[in-house]
DNA sequence: GTCCGTTACGCCTGGCGTAAATATG
DNA sequence: CATATTTACGCCAGGCGTAACGGAC
């Protein structure tokens, strides 16, 4: 089978026209017509429907199968096409969350060598938006904070660590005084929580539905955790927090939660699923899981 | 570009023959030679070398690279091959564990029509097979019991429920007159374990793992439920169990697990990704996600 | 020499374009 | 009738086979 097949078509499913999707390609208009044509004897099935009633409802039940199926193989194969255009590149093209980085950055330089450390090239983004370019194909590893253990379609990811999550609250705060909390207690705090931050967004969603509470209070969605530390230090509200973004902070408290951990906070060495590995990588990777 | 290359390809790196290969696609020879060298134009790249001190070595990292990509692009290709095949015949391929189905199949036959019902071809086994079975296309939909959420490359489940671990014990058995009992507590207990039932032994290990304790008397690897149950009875030792798999059972008492849970055991609906489902599959899954 | 892969060359199918025919509304 | 898709037909490239050649042990 032609892959170029699978490409009419899928266009074709999404905008239902043979004449666009052939101008799209800079094809003759019948070209289209005779690749499903192709497409259906390989199948041997109908993947367009005769009597278009509807624009809408012109792919047949077995043209959605197909459509869903070639999606995913012609990502998979533009995605080895950029995998091994870089191939002989030796670029270590490497993500890590700001605030992981934060802990792990320095060790990482301390640990790696010169040369290994002039071919790194560092994106710093949220563990939700890398863990998409690690799925596009943007970037070959990552390290990732996540809820559950990572187990993302078409990523492999290995456990480094689990890490606490803590609240943490002003020092003039009443909580400041305790050295554990339940969740359950806080229903009627004030909560600022990230914009951005996913697994802190959705941690705490976790941790609410599993105490029962829904704090009616949680009021603010702040872009960056800076800003939320200094809107807690100021008692403006308090904040759930994973450990290692806390450090010295004064006028700010972290006290440790007592519940059952619903989902715990885990950091990860993610890379695309199939990716090989160089030398160099796998060298760097084992550097990343030696740091816990 | 041509799948039947990618066939070629994969075969090629596996048999490391070009000869085998050929004989294997009942194609000549210098095919092979070719497809490889279309390969290479299309990529762009060396994908075998050429001094071939050792068999073992031929494949170049791009090499690689293509291969790990091409058996999934081929594996999709044969899914979808797969699917459209079975498109029109309108029978639901399901999958239910036996311990699941035990509370479930009842409900789901009260709730389901006699029409779907003739449709329903129920394949029972352990959850982890199951899985296997809906990634390969052997069944399309899947009841499955999993530890963390389910969260498998190709697979989408949502979940319907959680459940309890429970330790069981003869009714002899000193903890039988316990409510609930520390996981640290059962140090020195002799546990049976099943064979099969992947979760069971797997939330066992998560369990000793995170109250810290080895029970050196792991003895018995049961691979059926009424025996692990029956040996209990007996009070040859105690066991690790979902609640659902329990019914009245003269001489057996259950105690709750009153440690915080390190991991759920979650009962989810999952079909494969980019699955398309029939009207009558998606009928019959919205019935499954009201069984609670 | 033997085994294995590559090159050379001819054949024919398969994918494309143009033009005409047909369907849909 | 206008717009969209399919059919008819001719052209050329691409994939295959056979036969001959080249390299490694």
């Amino acid at each position: 089978m032609n892959t170029r097949d699978l490409q009419y078509f899928v266009a074709l499913v999404k905008y239902k026209n043979y004449t666009q999707v052939a101008k799209l390609f800079n094809v003759s208009q019948p070209t289209i017509t005779q690749s499903i044509q192709r497409l259906e004897r390989e199948f041997n099935t109908r993947l367009i429907r005769k009597n278009k009633v509807h624009r809408d409802e012109m792919v047949t039940r077995s043209g959605m199968m197909l459509f869903e199926n070639a999606q995913l193989i012609n990502k998979k194969i533009e995605l080895a096409h950029q995998e091994i255009n870089r191939a002989n590149q030796r670029q270590i093209r490497f993500g890590l969350p700001p605030i992981i980085g934060k802990v792990y950055i320095s060790k990482i330089i301390q640990n790696t060598s010169d040369d290994l450390l002039q071919r790194l090239r560092i994106s710093s983004a949220g563990s939700h938006e890398l863990l998409h370019e690690l799925q596009d194909g943007k970037i070959d590893i990552a390290v990732l904070g996540s809820n559950n253990l990572l187990n993302q379609p078409g990523i492999y990811a290995e456990l480094i660590t689990t890490r606490p999550f803590k609240i943490i609250a002003s020092a003039k705060h009443p909580l400041a005084k305790r050295k554990s909390v339940s969740f359950k207690e806080l229903g009627n705090e004030r909560f600022i929580n990230f914009d951005q931050q996913y697994v802190h967004h959705a941690a705490f969603q976790e941790y609410c539905t599993y105490a029962g509470i829904k704090p009616a209070t949680t009021v603010y969605q702040v872009p960056n955790i800076s800003w939320v530390k200094e809107l807690v230090r100021q008692n403006q509200g308090i904040s759930l927090m994973v450990k290692d973004a806390l450090r010295n902070e004064p006028g700010i408290v972290s006290i440790d939660i007592n519940d059952p951990i619903p989902e715990k906070f885990t950091i990860s060495v993610a890379i695309r699923e199939g990716y090989v590995l160089s030398p160099e990588e796998e060298h760097f990777i084992s550097i990343l899981k030696e740091i816990k």
